[in-house]
DNA sequence: AGCACGCCGACT
DNA sequence: GTCGGCGTGCTC
C-alpha cells in the first residue's frame, strides 16, 4: 500500500462504538476533510460518523474503506470540532456521544426528510373546473379535493390539502393518475420569524455604571482577541441593554453573536426584545422546536443568514462561521450543566472553551454570580465589571426576615403565612398591586404517614415519600410516575384507618389556604403541574402581567428574570427548604435564590418589598442576602469551601453507580474506585463510596463517590483508561460526573 | 450501542 | 444429546 498519501481516515462513529475506528479512504474521495460526515462500514451495516483525523498509516492490518462522504452536508466547521474534541477529553465522554449532542438529530438521522410534498394542478383551471364537474356524482371526495385546489393559487402542501378537505390519500392519487392533479418534492426553509410583525426599538441611552462596562467590553472586542467578561449588575441594573448595544458593535465589525439564556428564560418577552432592535438576522433554537426545524436553523445559520442566535445551552454549539462574541446571560444558573444525561457538561464553562477556540469575547452575565466566576474575576482571569444601580428610577426592594419560630407559637402549629405577610397581601389586593409568593414545592402535601405505626407511605420504585396532589386526587411519587388514586384511607401495616396523617405544604395548599382567608383575590398558581401543556408557561404570564389575577404563586420557575411592573410584594415562604439540602452549594444556591426572588419586587415606579419566612432568622446568607451584600456572602462562603476543600478550590468530580441489585452496584463501585486510585496519585483525595442522596430511584440503587483535586485532566484520563481497559459487569449503570454542581442528588 | 460467541441448565 | 438463556467482548 502507497504509505506516502494520507489514505487513512479516524472515525467517530454516530450511531455505535464508543471507539475511534480507523478506515481506509479510496483514492476518488478527495473532498474529504476533518470534520466531513461519511458513511463507513460497521459489522456488515453502514454507519454515520465523523473524519477525525486524516493520516496515512494506521496500526489495524486489515481495514475496511470508507463508503461514501454525505456530500448533502457541508462538513462540520473546524472550530465546532476542536471544541468537540477538547470536551470529550474533559467530561472524559467519547468523541462520537459529544458529537451526537452537538449535531442536529435530523443530520444525524435521516437527512433526506428536508423535503416536504407539495400539489399542484397539472392542467389549465378551466380544465380542472370541467373535471370537477363531472367527477361530482361518482367521486364526490375526488371533487372536493379539486374544490379545495381551485380555491387556492399555486401549490398546497399535501398533508395540508389532505387535512383540510378530511380525505385520506386515496382519492388523490386517482387525480394524480388522471394526470389531473401533481405532485413535487421541494425542498424548503421556513425561518422561524419570516413575515412576523415587529416594532423596531431605538437604544436606550446608558447610565455612568453601564457605560463603563460597555466601553471596557468594546475594548478587549477591539483587540481581536478572547477575552471574558463577568457582568456583575444586581436585578434591574440594566444588563439586557448593554447586551444588545454589544451585538449590535459585533455585528458593525461584521462578526456574529451567540446568546444563552437558561432555557425557563426563553419566554416570548426576551425574544421580542431581541428581535425589536436586532431585525430578522436572528435564529432562536428552542427546545420546543422539532428535529426538523433545528435542522433548518443549523442550515439557515450555516449558509451564513444569520447573525444572531440565542438560545438555550445547545445553542452554544451553533455553526456561526465567524463568532465574536458569546453571552451567557444568568450564569450562575443551575440549568447550564447538564446533569443526568451524558457529557455532563457546563454550558458556560464550554462558552468560555469556544471564545477561546474563536478568539472572541464572552460575556457572563448575573446579578449573582457563581462563585467559581466570581473568583476567576477577582483573580483577574476575567474582567469585572459592575452595576450597582438599578436603571430610571427603580429603586431596590425593602427586604424583611420574618421569624416563622415565633408565627408557629402563635398558632400552635405550623404557620403557612405570618400575620404580616396577610396583612401586606391585603394592602396590595386593596390598592390594585400585586404580589408574588415563592415556595419550592408542588403538590398540596408533601408526606402522608400513620401516627400509630409510623408507616411513612413511599414510592415502592424509589425511597421517597409520596406527594397528595389534591387536584388529581392522587399520591404521587416526584422521582418516577408511579401514583395511587384514590389515595389510600387505611394503613397498609397497623390497618387503622383514623391515624393517617398528611404533613408538609406545597403550592396547591397555599393557594387553597389563601383562597380560605381571601375569598376575593384571584390567584394564578405556576409549577410544574399547571404548566405541563405546551404554551401554557407563556400563556400564564401573560395573564399576569395584564393583571387577570393579583397573587402568582410558584416554584423556582417564577424567578427568572421576569419583569413584572405591577409587582410590589414578593414573600418566600419557606427559605429553609434550600438551606436543608446537604449539599456544598446550598448556601450559594439559597443566596441566588433569595436575591433573585426578590428581584422580581418593585421593577416599576412604585417601590417594591420582600418578606422572607424563615425559622432560621439569624442565618448569614439569609442576612446577606436580605441586606443585598454580595462581597462579605462571598468571603465568608469561600472560607467554608477553602476549609473543606470544594469548588472552586478544588475540582470535583462525582462517579455513580445504578444497578438493581444494590450489592453489586456497591461491589462494581468498589473495584471502579480501586482502579482509579490506583491511576491517580497522592494529589486526588477519593471519597468513600456511599448511597446517593436519593438512595434509590426507578427501581435503581445507586451509590457514589467522589474524587477532588486541583487539575480536572488526571481524573478524566483515568475514567477514559478505565473505560478503554476495565470492564464491569454490565448490569451497572456507571456515570461520571465532571464539575457536579451538586454531591447530593 | 448491537451483535456474535460461548458456557451452563431444561428439554425432546 | 440439542435448544436457548445471558454474560463477555469486539467492532476499523
Amino acid at each position: 500500500m502507497d504509505q506516502t498519501e494520507a489514505h487513512v481516515v479516524t472515525i467517530a462513529s454516530l450511531d455505535g462504538v464508543p471507539k475511534l475506528l480507523d478506515y481506509r479512504l479510496p483514492s476518488e474521495l478527495t473532498t474529504i476533510k476533518e470534520g466531513s460526515l461519511v458513511l463507513v462500514p460497521l459489522r456488515n451495516k453502514p454507519c454515520r460518523g465523523v473524519v477525525i483525523t486524516i493520516k496515512n498509516s494506521s496500526p489495524v492490518r486489515h481495514l475496511l474503506t470508507v463508503k461514501n462522504i454525505l456530500e448533502a452536508e457541508p462538513p462540520l466547521p473546524p472550530d465546532l470540532l476542536k471544541l468537540a474534541i477538547w470536551m470529550s477529553r474533559y467530561y472524559a465522554t467519547p468523541l462520537g456521544d459529544i458529537l451526537k449532542g452537538l449535531l442536529p438529530s435530523q443530520l444525524r438521522v435521516d437527512r433526506q426528510i428536508k423535503k416536504e410534498i407539495f400539489v399542484s394542478p397539472a392542467k389549465p383551471k378551466y380544465l380542472l373546473r370541467k373535471a370537477t364537474a363531472l367527477l361530482r356524482e361518482k367521486c364526490p371526495l375526488q371533487a372536493r379535493l379539486l374544490d379545495e385546489i381551485l380555491m387556492r393559487k399555486g401549490k398546497i402542501l399535501k398533508n395540508e390539502l389532505l387535512s383540510n378537505v378530511g380525505v385520506s390519500s386515496g382519492p388523490l392519487e386517482s387525480l394524480i393518475k388522471k394526470k389531473l392533479l401533481k405532485i413535487e418534492h421541494i425542498e424548503i426553509n421556513h425561518p422561524l420569524l419570516e413575515g412576523q410583525e415587529y416594532f423596531k426599538t431605538e437604544p436606550k441611552t446608558l447610565n455612568p455604571d453601564q457605560q463603563r462596562a460597555f466601553e471596557s467590553i468594546i475594548q478587549s472586542l477591539d483587540k481581536r482577541s478572547f477575552a471574558v467578561h463577568l457582568l456583575f449588575g444586581i436585578t434591574g441594573s440594566g444588563k439586557t441593554e448593554i447586551y444588545l448595544q454589544t451585538i449590535w458593535e459585533v455585528l458593525k465589525r461584521g462578526k456574529q453573536a451567540i446568546f444563552l439564556v437558561p432555557e425557563i428564560s426563553l419566554t416570548t418577552q426576551t425574544i421580542e426584545k431581541f428581535r425589536s432592535r436586532m431585525g430578522e438576522k436572528i435564529a432562536i433554537l428552542h427546545h420546543r422546536l422539532s428535529s426538523r426545524e433545528k435542522y433548518d436553523e443549523w442550515q439557515r445559520i450555516k449558509k451564513g443568514e444569520v447573525k444572531i442566535v440565542i438560545g438555550a445551552r445547545s445553542a452554544l454549539f451553533c455553526p456561526l462561521n465567524n463568532v465574536g462574541l458569546i453571552i451567557v446571560d444568568e450564569e450562575h444558573d443551575a440549568a447550564y450543566k447538564q446533569s443526568e444525561k451524558s457529557p455532563s457538561y457546563h454550558a458556560r464553562d464550554v462558552a468560555v472553551m469556544r471564545g477561546k477556540v474563536n478568539e472572541a469575547v464572552v460575556i457572563l452575565g448575573s446579578a449573582t454570580p457563581s462563585l467559581e466566576s466570581y473568583t476567576n474575576a477577582l483573580i483577574g482571569k476575567y474582567h469585572l465589571n459592575r452595576l450597582d444601580q438599578r436603571v430610571s428610577s427603580a429603586t431596590l426592594p425593602q427586604v424583611k426576615i420574618i421569624d416563622m419560630k415565633k408565627e408557629n407559637e402563635k398558632v400552635k402549629g405550623i404557620a403557612l403565612f405570618s400575620d404580616l405577610l396577610l396583612e401586606k397581601i391585603q394592602d396590595r389586593f386593596r390598592k390594585g398591586e400585586q404580589t408574588i409568593l415563592f415556595l419550592n414545592r408542588r403538590g398540596y402535601h408533601t408526606s402522608l404517614l400513620c401516627l400509630k405505626c409510623s408507616h411513612l407511605f413511599s414510592c415502592p420504585h424509589c425511597e421517597r415519600a409520596l406527594t397528595f396532589h389534591l387536584g388529581d386526587k392522587i399520591l404521587a411519587c416526584h422521582l418516577c410516575g408511579y401514583h395511587l388514586s384514590p389515595p389510600p384511607k387505611e394503613c397498609p401495616s397497623c390497618r387503622t384507618t383514623e391515624t393517617l396523617k398528611y404533613r408538609g405544604r406545597g403550592t396547591e395548599q397555599v393557594e387553597r389556604a389563601l383562597h380560605a382567608i381571601f375569598p376575593e383575590i384571584r390567584t394564578l398558581r405556576i409549577d410544574g403541574d399547571t404548566t405541563r401543556q405546551k404554551g401554557s408557561h407563556d400563556r400564564f404570564f401573560r395573564n399576569f402581567s395584564t393583571g387577570k389575577s393579583d397573587v402568582l404563586i410558584g416554584t423556582q420557575m417564577i424567578t427568572k428574570g421576569l419583569h413584572f411592573p405591577m409587582v410590589t410584594l414578593v414573600a418566600i415562604l419557606n427559605c429553609d427548604l434550600a438551606l436543608q439540602i446537604p449539599d456544598f452549594r446550598s448556601s450559594e444556591t439559597t443566596f441566588q435564590l433569595i436575591t433573585q426572588v426578590s428581584g422580581r419586587s418593585g421593577r416599576g415606579e412604585l417601590p417594591g418589598e420582600v418578606l422572607i419566612q424563615t425559622q432560621m432568622p439569624d442565618n448569614p446568607t439569609i442576612q446577606f442576602a436580605a441586606a443585598g451584600k454580595f462581597e462579605p456572602f462571598y468571603q465568608a462562603e469561600i472560607e467554608s469551601r477553602t476549609l473543606f476543600e470544594f469548588p472552586p478550590i478544588l475540582h470535583l468530580t462525582k462517579i455513580s453507580f445504578s444497578a438493581e441489585d444494590p450489592k453489586l452496584a456497591i461491589e462494581v463501585g468498589h473495584l471502579y474506585r480501586k482502579e482509579l486510585i490506583a491511576l491517580l496519585s497522592q494529589d486526588f483525595t477519593i471519597t468513600a463510596l456511599q448511597p446517593a442522596g436519593y438512595p434509590k430511584i426507578k427501581d435503581l440503587f445507586r451509590f457514589s463517590f467522589l474524587v477532588k483535586g486541583k487539575k480536572i485532566y488526571p481524573i478524566s484520563d483515568g475514567v477514559i483508561k478505565i473505560r478503554e481497559t476495565k470492564s464491569f459487569s454490565k448490569k451497572v449503570k456507571i456515570s461520571v460526573d465532571i464539575d457536579p454542581l451538586s454531591t447530593f442528588f
